[in-house]
RNA sequence: GGCGCGUUGGUCAAGUGGUCUAAGACACCGCCCUUUCACGGCGGUAACACGGGUUCAAAUCCCGUACGCGUCACCA
């Protein structure tokens, strides 16, 4: 049988990044088995609808490289893929469920009755009552009456079922609610209009958080009812969160930029979140690869690799791995995709290509950039502590002695030798005919040119990029705040 | 609280009864390299939640406890 998986995300407009890996666990799973990846819209909660989340969607998995064969707007033989487009259907098999006597139509006034004396609390209130309507007068009834269908629950036995990650699962049936499977208002519910769609767009293998492993003995009954095979279950562990004080929760807005989105906008690759957020949860057997391409991914994908516990969601490894993918990349693409970050550079506009060479082996995330370079565009203040550096002996009586004399030989450079190479070469010459150390001599230039104690580049490609008239003005100045 | 699921270093995790004096990665620390910082190279600190079983042998199986998470909606 043909593997076929599903991403249902209900249109909130906001694609946490838990989310992202469910889609992209599902995605891997059917791709893996030459299968079939569907997208589908849980938009039955009328109250909750978010009029452009549907493109927010389609749109986040197209950054993330995760392409459904079919759904909305995709097409596909069985669509429609959005739920609010697909009433009738539901009704259809509630009222077949009814007919069968195993779903009844409610006609209690309101969702949560309290009880008189708190007896037969345990589901919220709601008493069953509406079970022993025989069938004729519930049927006329429902004629004339709002009504809400509700599940006929097994009030002995158990209910189990099998997940793939966490092996036979069993309920009491007892423990289980008549709950709702078409609203009020004619939607059905989660739990109801997941069953009927998984079965007829057949769906081999549910792959979804955890939060719904106690529903599932519930869709189960339904399939059973319905006579239909359920398909296979796999119940994703929840990603966390750490907060500021270290405790550890679900993974939330406190937590910072936790969607997607947000993650790209910080100068995230969608690569590096994709390649990351696979490794929370899942990692591959045989083997301690991290750096994974999509095509890696589905090759290597396997449920067997799949974590049962909660994993922490952790920028610092993001950010490494973020890192790598920036180191990796080809020059010309990372100066292509970091000069956005960048903001005005103003006169150093020209000198872009070698900035972005000097950024691209030290940062980790492409937000980081405007603090790497601002002093390129502005002299930080005068700190004269910069100028200690002791692993190279270097002190302030150092640069007092040394800087004069550089300031010197730098002015005799032509304009059309000021850079990098040249300078070094020049630079080189000067530092072992007067038979300083390299490090030594060097510290005190960059400083002096940047203020700064770490910078992208060393001293020479920092003169190079500011240019002679603007490195001679700082050399200077800085000179002069020394004395 | 009931029910369910989980628990290997700070984090991600390998490990499916002996090869575990428990892999790898991030972070951290040290050394080396070095035109600073970084990169890179080398090395180090650091874990089987606890208590009982079963077994010749347990991180691995069973039971209990603790802790964490989930769930108990006309939300998904």
């Amino acid at each position: 049988m043909k593997v076929r998986t599903r991403f249902a995300p209900s249109p909130t407009g906001y694609m946490h990044i838990g989310n992202l890996r469910t889609a992209l666990y599902a995605y891997l799973f059917a791709k893996k088995n030459k299968g079939d990846f569907i997208l589908r819209i849980e938009d039955t909660d009328r109250a909750r609808y978010v009029p452009d989340a549907v493109d927010f969607i389609k749109r986040t998995l197209k950054a993330a490289n995760i392409v459904a064969d079919e759904g909305p707007g995709i097409g596909g033989e069985f669509g429609p893929y959005v739920q609010s487009e697909r009433m009738e259907i539901y009704k259809k098999y509630a009222m077949e469920l009814i007919e069968k006597g195993a779903a009844y139509p409610c006609f209690c006034d309101d969702k949560r009755e309290e009880t008189a004396n708190g007896e037969d609390n345990k589901f919220g209130g709601y008493n069953r009552a509406c079970r022993d309507i025989p069938a004729d007068e519930a049927k006329k009834r429902m004629e004339n009456e709002p009504f809400v269908v509700r599940q006929k629950m097994p009030l002995t036995g158990e209910t189990s079922y099998f997940d793939v990650l966490h092996g036979a699962i069993s309920f009491n049936n007892e423990e289980l609610e008549d709950q709702v499977l078409l609203k009020r208002d004619g939607m059905p519910t989660y739990n109801f209009a997941n069953v009927i769609d998984d079965h007829l767009m057949e769906v081999t293998h549910i792959i979804r958080g955890a939060e719904f492993i106690t529903s599932t003995p519930k869709h189960v009954l339904l399939y059973q009812a319905l006579g239909w095979e359920p398909p296979a279950f796999i119940h994703l562990a929840p990603v966390m969160g750490k907060a500021a004080d270290g405790s550890v929760s679900k993974l939330s807005k406190r937590h910072g930029a936790t969607s997607f989105e947000d993650l790209a906008n910080m100068g995230y690759l969608p690569e590096a979140i994709v390649n990351y957020v696979a490794l929370l949860g899942w990692n591959p057997k045989n083997s301690t690869q991290e750096i994974f391409s999509m095509d890696e991914l589905i090759e290597e994908f396997s449920l067997e690799g799949l974590s049962k516990s909660n994993s922490v969601f952790d920028y610092e490894k993001l950010g490494w791995m973020n890192g790598e993918y920036l180191k990796a990349m080809d020059s010309a693409k990372f100066s292509e995709l970091a000069k956005p970050f960048a903001g005005d550079l103003g006169a150093l506009e020209a000198e872009w290509e070698k900035i972005a060479a000097l950024l691209k082996t030290r940062i980790s995330r492409l937000d980081e950039i405007p603090a790497e370079i601002a002093f390129l565009k502005e002299m930080p203040p005068f700190d004269a502590s910069l100028y200690i550096n002791k692993r190279n002996k270097v002190t302030a009586e150092f640069a007092k002695e040394i800087l004069p004399n550089v300031l010197e030989l730098l002015e005799t450079v032509p304009d059309n030798e000021w850079e990098n190479d040249k300078l070094y070469e020049k630079l080189n010459a000067f530092i072992t005919e007067k038979g300083y150390k390299k490090g030594a001599a060097l510290w005190p230039i960059r400083i002096s040119v940047s203020g700064k104690s770490a910078t992208p580049g060393g001293a020479t490609e920092i003169l190079a990029i500011l240019g002679k008239t603007e490195s001679l003005a700082r050399m200077k100045n800085s000179l002069q705040n020394l004395t």
